[in-house]
DNA sequence: CAAATAAAAGAGTTCTTTGTCTTTTTTTCC
DNA sequence: GGAAAAAAAGACAAAGAACTCTTTTATTTG
């Protein structure tokens, strides 16, 4: 479904908005540790979300990532579509390059609603929201 | 979603279920061109696919690649599975292993309907239902 | 200003998937 | 039985994804 680089970014995203919701900064080890991912993979990861603005960061002591308002009011599809580009949302299942309306392949009609529940709900949900829950241990970003 | 090997498999089950509706059989390389698909990859991938008698092949001049009406019943889901495993049925979106009811993933609850609409497509959709809309060009297999 | 800290950058390595090429086996048909 | 046809098999090659390691740059803090 996403890419392994797209999993990561997205839990580690989530991960930092539930560690930094008092303002304060999480460095890449305990990001790494929190989410169960390999260290200087999700370092690079997170590296190329903060050149796209889509997480902020701050090098020295005391430094760590943390997110502006703006990156947490960002939808899961941003994420998404930052690493994955967005053949999720319109690629074709069997893989033609010009499957659509008119020239349909034999998944395209029942494939265009999964598509749209998933855009929907990528669309709709934002980094921000799932703090709380992950705080009570509700929801699970490793193992 | 689907691997490539995956979708180049789809394509081609549905590409010799329409052409040999006669009850004739059809050559590797008529297959490759009628999808679009590297020939000796999309050989591979059948031989595959024949070694565990989801198509059904034979040798020699006035051979190639046929289905049986057991094999024609079969559906996109055991195709699926063959080649790619159940994690697009079972899998969790963000790659946890443990992801479950009692220890979700933050979108484990949104992902479990989706999957849910993806199998239920792939467990009802059959091999041969769609040979009459490819014949009548109402469905493509290429491009 | 020096030392320490932490992210950024760069240069690989490894593994998997995808794709190619060649040889072998089986079958048919003259 | 020999030639031709077609799938099966095996060995590689190329590309991309996933992951690692080392060095550099920026920042803070004593």
């Amino acid at each position: 479904m996403f890419s392994k680089a797209c999993e990561y970014a997205i839990r580690a995203l989530l991960f930092i908005a539930q560690k930094t919701v008092d303002g304060s900064k999480i460095g890449i080890k305990e990001i790494a540790k929190g989410i169960d991912s390999p260290e200087h993979f999700i370092a690079k990861i997170l590296q190329d979300l903060s050149r796209k603005g889509m997480v902020q960061s701050q090098k020295g002591p005391s430094g760590g990532f943390y997110l502006h308002q703006s990156s947490l009011n960002a939808s899961l599809a941003d994420v998404v579509r930052t690493i994955d580009g967005d053949s999720i949302f319109s690629g074709c299942a069997l893989g033609l390059k010009q499957c659509s309306e008119v020239k349909p392949c034999p998944l395209h009609h029942e494939f265009k609603k999964i598509r749209e529940n998933i855009s929907h709900m990528l669309q709709t949900a934002s980094l921000g929201e799932f703090s709380q829950q992950l705080e009570k241990s509700k929801l699970f970003l490793k193992r």
